[in-house]
DNA sequence: GGAGACTTGGAGAGCGCTTTCCAAGCGTGG
DNA sequence: CCACGCTTGGAAAGCGCTCTCCAAGTCTCC
C-alpha cells in the first residue's frame, strides 16, 4: 500500500505534456478543454494508471462523496452487549439495504457510525469538517439529544422513524397509528373479543403510536380498554410477556404485538400452552420482517416498507445535500395489512 | 454546514499564542512541550471549539482510521436484487456487529463497500490512495479476483471464509468439515440411516467442505453415499431442495442443511408433508444463527462463532495495518455442535 | 486590417494538517 | 568565562487536488 509512490495529477500532467490544472479539467468534465488535449490526457491517466486520490479532493471541494448512517444509542456504553443484538435484528440489514440501492448508483460510500452516551459532539465535530456530507439516523432511545444537535450543527440528515420531541429535521415514517389500526380492524372484523397487546418500550414514538392507535380503533369497535404488556422487540421479551398476559387473561382471544420478533416468540409461549393460533388466539405483528414469512404458523403481519423507507431517506438526504436550502420535509408511509396464516 | 468557518490549527494558535506546530504537538500528544503551553493550548482549543479535520490530517499522515468491509460480489450488477437479499441474511448483520465490536473501542470507522463485477480495479485504487488503511472482505462469489488483486497491490487485508483459489491473504474460517462430521456424527448416533444433504451453491469453498466433511463422515459410519440437492442458502432454496429429496428419497430419515436459513425452509416442507421431526426425519442446520433458535422445532445445528470471527479478522487486520510485514496467516476456528429439537 | 469579444491553457494560491529542519535559550564542565 | 550539548519553539515545505485569475491565441466584424 505504501511502497511506491502512487501517479498524482502532476504526474498524468508531465505524461501528457500538459498543466496539471488541464488534467484536473479533462477528469472532472469541464468543457473548454480542446479534443485533442483531452485524448492526451485520457491516455495519460491509463498509461500511468492514475487515480484520483478523494482525500486530497475532498479537502478542497468540501465534499467527500460519503454519507454516514449513524445509529445513535445514547443510553448504553461500548461495552454493552446491545449494540450486536441490534446489528443480528433483520432491521438493520433492511436499511442498510435500502439505503444502499440509492447510495450505490449514485456513487456514494456508506460510513458507519456508532455513537453512544458520550460521543455526541465529537461526532458532530468529525462531520462538520467533513467526514461526511450528511447523516441517516438511526435513533433508537427515546430522549436522544442528538436529532436536535445535529439540527442546530445545520448537517443534512435524515431521521428514520420520527425524533420523540419536535425537531427541525426532515424524517420517513410509517403511520404507525394506522398500521395499528389495520390491525385491530382485522382482529375486529373476525369477531375476537377479548383482545391484548404486546408493545415495544414506552417512550419510543413509534412504540407509543402503535399502542395508541391500537386501542383507539379497538374503542371504536367497542372495545374500551385493551390490556398490556410490553417487550423490548425481541423475541425473548415477546415470550415473557406473553405469558404474562396470559397469566393475567387467560381468556383471550387475540393479541396485538409491536414487532415480529416478539410475535415470534408469543407464538412459541401459545404454543406451548397448547393455544391453537388462529382458532384460539389470533396474532397480528408488526414490520413484515423474514421473521414473518418463516414463521409457523406464517403470521399476519403489519408491513413496515424499511427498505422504501431507507432508499426514501437516502434521497431526501442527497437532495439536501445538493441544496441545503431544501425544506425540511417529513414522507410518511401508509401502512398496509399482510394477512398470512395467524389471523 | 458550510455557514461559517470551522475553527482550524491556525486559529488555536492564534488564541494560545504560540505557532501551528506547537498546537500540534500537543493535540498530537508528543512530548518536549513545555507544560504551560500544554496547558494554553487545550484552553485554547477549549475556547474555539476546535476538532481536528481528519481529512487533512489523513492527506499528510496516510492513514485514515478507517477500514473498509468490502462485499464482493463479482457476479452480479447494481440492480440485481441479491444484494438487498443478502442484507437481510441475518449473516451481514452478525459480520458486523463482530467487527464493531473490536473497531469501535479502536476508535476505528467502518466503510461500507460494495464491488460488482466491474469495480475491482476502481475499489483498489481509492483503497491504495487512502479510502481506507485496510479492507475485511466478505467475497460472495466463487472465482473472485477480488483477493489476488488485493494480495497484488499489497493492500492490508483480511477475509471472511477461505478463497476458492489459494491466495497470499490472511483469512478467518471454520473447519467446516470438521463442523459437516459433528453433525453427521451425532445423526449417526441416533441411528439414522437414509441420510441426505441440502448444500449451498456448488462452488463456494464453505459449501464443498461442508458437502465432503459430511459425506466423508457419513462414509465412516457406514453410508458410502448420500444423496444431494443444492440451494442458495435462502429459505425458499431450502424448501425446494427438501421438496426434490422427498420426491426422490421418500424414505430419507434425515437431513443435513448448509445453513439455517435453508433449514428453516426444509423443515416447513416437512411439516406440510406430515413428517415428523426429529421422529420421522431428523434435520441439523449450519450457523447458529438466530433462525435456529426461532424455529420450531427449534434446530439442532453446527455453531458458527461468526460474531467472533469478524471480531478476529478485524484484530488481524490492525495488526497488519500498524505492522505491514506480519505474516499472512489464517485463524480455523472449531466448530461446535448444538443440540437442539430437531435431532 | 485592426480592435474587440471569445476561447483555451497555465501559473499559483490555497484546503488544514504534519513534520523536518533550524535557531534560540538553557545548563554544564573545563 | 566561554565552548559545547541539550531542550524547546517556530518557519516552512509539502500531502494531492481544485479553481480563480490572467495571458495568449483565435475569430469576427466594421
Amino acid at each position: 500500500m505504501q511502497s511506491e509512490r502512487l501517479p498524482t495529477l502532476e504526474d498524468v500532467a508531465r505524461v501528457a505534456g500538459v498543466s496539471r490544472a488541464t488534467v484536473s479539467r479533462v477528469i472532472n468534465g469541464i468543457r473548454n478543454v480542446d479534443p485533442l488535449l483531452h485524448e492526451q490526457v485520457w491516455s495519460a491517466v491509463d498509461q500511468t494508471g492514475y487515480v484520483p486520490n478523494r482525500l486530497a479532493r475532498s479537502l478542497v471541494t468540501r465534499r467527500t462523496g460519503t454519507v454516514a448512517l449513524v445509529v445513535s444509542d445514547s443510553e448504553t456504553h461500548d461495552d454493552d452487549p446491545f449494540m450486536s443484538r441490534f446489528f443480528s435484528d433483520p432491521y438493520f440489514g433492511r436499511v442498510v439495504g435500502g439505503l444502499m440501492s440509492v447510495l450505490r448508483p449514485a456513487g456514494i460510500q456508506l460510513a458507519l457510525q456508532m455513537v453512544g452516551a458520550d460521543g455526541h459532539r465529537r461526532l458532530i465535530g468529525d462531520l462538520r469538517n467533513g467526514q461526511a456530507d450528511g447523516a441517516v439516523v438511526l435513533s433508537l432511545p427515546a430522549r436522544d439529544p442528538l436529532p436536535a444537535l445535529l439540527a442546530e450543527a445545520a448537517i443534512p440528515a435524515v431521521l428514520i422513524g420520527r425524533p420523540a420531541q419536535p425537531v427541525p429535521i426532515s424524517y420517513v415514517d410509517l403511520d404507525n397509528e394506522a398500521g395499528a389500526a389495520l390491525a385491530a380492524a382485522r382482529l375486529a372484523a373476525h369477531d375476537r373479543r377479548r383482545p391484548a397487546i404486546i408493545s415495544g418500550p414506552a417512550d419510543v414514538p413509534a412504540s407509543v403510536d402503535r399502542i395508541s392507535g391500537f386501542r383507539r380503533a379497538m374503542a371504536r369497535h367497542g372495545h374500551p380498554w385493551v390490556p398490556l404488556e410490553s417487550g423490548n422487540f425481541t423475541q425473548e421479551s415477546g415470550e415473557q410477556a406473553m405469558r404474562a398476559l396470559l397469566a393475567a387473561h387467560p381468556g383471550l382471544d387475540a393479541v396485538f404485538v409491536a414487532n415480529d420478533l416478539m410475535a415470534l416468540g408469543a407464538l412459541l409461549v401459545l404454543r406451548d400452552a397448547g393455544l391453537r393460533v388462529p382458532q384460539d388466539v389470533a396474532v397480528v405483528g408488526f414490520d413484515d420482517s423474514s421473521a414473518a414469512v418463516a414463521a409457523r404458523p406464517a403470521l399476519t403481519t403489519v408491513r413496515l416498507p424499511l427498505e422504501d423507507m431507507a432508499a426514501e431517506a437516502a434521497r431526501m438526504l442527497l437532495a439536501r445535500i445538493d441544496d441545503p436550502g431544501t425544506r425540511v420535509t417529513s414522507v410518511i408511509y401508509e401502512p398496509t395489512l399482510v394477512v398470512r396464516e395467524t389471523t
